[in-house]
DNA sequence: ACCTGAACACCGTTCAAGT
DNA sequence: ACCTGAACACCGTTCAAGT
């Protein structure tokens, strides 16, 4: 801007990445253009074509510096070791709902997906799986896991930060109709019977207990084979 | 294109759906544009829109019209229902792959999408589960189903028919670096030592097989819950 | 009601040029 | 090597107008 074009190192791949989360943050998917993340560090569009080859290894090179924050420890017992994973990446997701349409999009290959990768395979090995089955194992949690933040966020495609969980509950029960937990007397008429039925659990989906019920049922299979 | 404009209606839903499920099976998902969707039906852009209200509904519909085409039974007893419905699903699809990836994006809204949870529930009741437990594991078959398609989408973002599975499985071999089985002497070294040796397994993730292997973890898991 | 042409406000990406 | 201006080939959507 004040200076003319030359070699200027004015930019980082990291500022870029900057740029684009907060634009991510604020905007949702839409908002995270190229000449957008360009005119947030003062640069020509171009520019960005220096540091990354398109836009899908802008986005790539996000999430995976994303799951890079992700914490975990081996202290604990296996279950507990992925329980503690999977809700990590849930919570510090919830600060960038965008993100986690991102996670089922890019191909999943960057250096620090690997290292969730093997961790999830130490935990699975600390579990006394063969190696076939850790595997197998831990690409069901993978699965499981990035399906239902995907799916979370997929509620929610408006822009923004995400609403609080309770009032994301709400906004289901009164997007399903149900106003009252309807345990009195089921209507079981109209033609789909068993999902008015269940329309209050159906409002639940998106919580915290139903994430966590849905990866102990995937644990507990896994713990059987 | 032969007459001037006014009210000709030659246009319908269904064709546009058409129009838009043969770009995205030709093209990928950047293909199907609404005015590349209008060009194949000989409209103008905008007359589209007399149609549908966006994009998003057009894709929202073009899914759910594609859900309405899965065949299930209730004959069988429920594993095998929900087996029935998990690979009907995912076969139905290989013809269609770039839809796989609007599975987790469209709000899953649609009638046919509500018969499919519908038809959930009743197997869930038939194999013994409360009304509540049958209700979060039909979310949980959900999440797996469309996580596990929509991550197999993901690894082929290239327009065109799916390549056939034994091809799609000797690609990640080749992306992974093993040429052999390396069951011999396991190379325990490097940064992923894990990773590594379970290569072999992790190239299999694009199988059927690896599917139905989730998915009887999850059917475990739900069955001892 | 259903379609048109034209326009608005954008996109990702490429290219020749400057320093 | 790193940045620029300018352009190319697109987007989704809106609007006033025709029939």
């Amino acid at each position: 801007m004040v200076g003319r074009p030359g070699p200027r190192r004015v930019l980082t791949e990291e500022a870029i990445l900057d740029a684009a989360l907060a634009l991510l943050d604020e905007g949702g998917l839409e908002a995270a253009s190229i000449r957008r993340i360009a005119a947030a560090v003062g640069v020509a569009p171009n520019a960005v074509y220096t540091y990354f080859p398109d836009k899908a290894a802008v986005l790539g090179a996000l999430v995976d510096r994303f799951l890079g924050t992700v914490e975990y420890s081996s202290a604990r017992p296996w279950r507990e070791r992925i329980r503690g994973l999977a809700v990590d990446v849930r919570t510090r997701l919830s600060a960038h709902p965008a993100v986690a349409s991102l996670l089922m999009s890019s191909p999943m290959g960057g250096p620090n997906t690997l290292a969730i990768g093997e961790f999830l395979l130490e935990a699975l090995d600390a579990g006394g799986l063969a190696p076939d089955a850790a595997a197998r194992a831990s690409y069901l949690v993978m699965v499981y896991v990035l399906g239902a933040l995907a799916l979370e966020a997929a509620e929610h495609p408006d822009p923004g930060p995400l609403p609080p969980e309770a009032e994301r509950i709400t906004a289901r029960r009164e997007a399903l109709g149900v106003e009252a937990p309807a345990g009195d007397a089921a209507e079981t008429e109209g033609p789909f019977p068993r999902t008015v039925a269940a329309a209050p659990v159906i409002a639940d989906y998106v919580s915290t207990a139903q994430f966590l019920w849905g990866l102990d049922r995937v644990l507990d299979g896994i713990a059987a084979s």
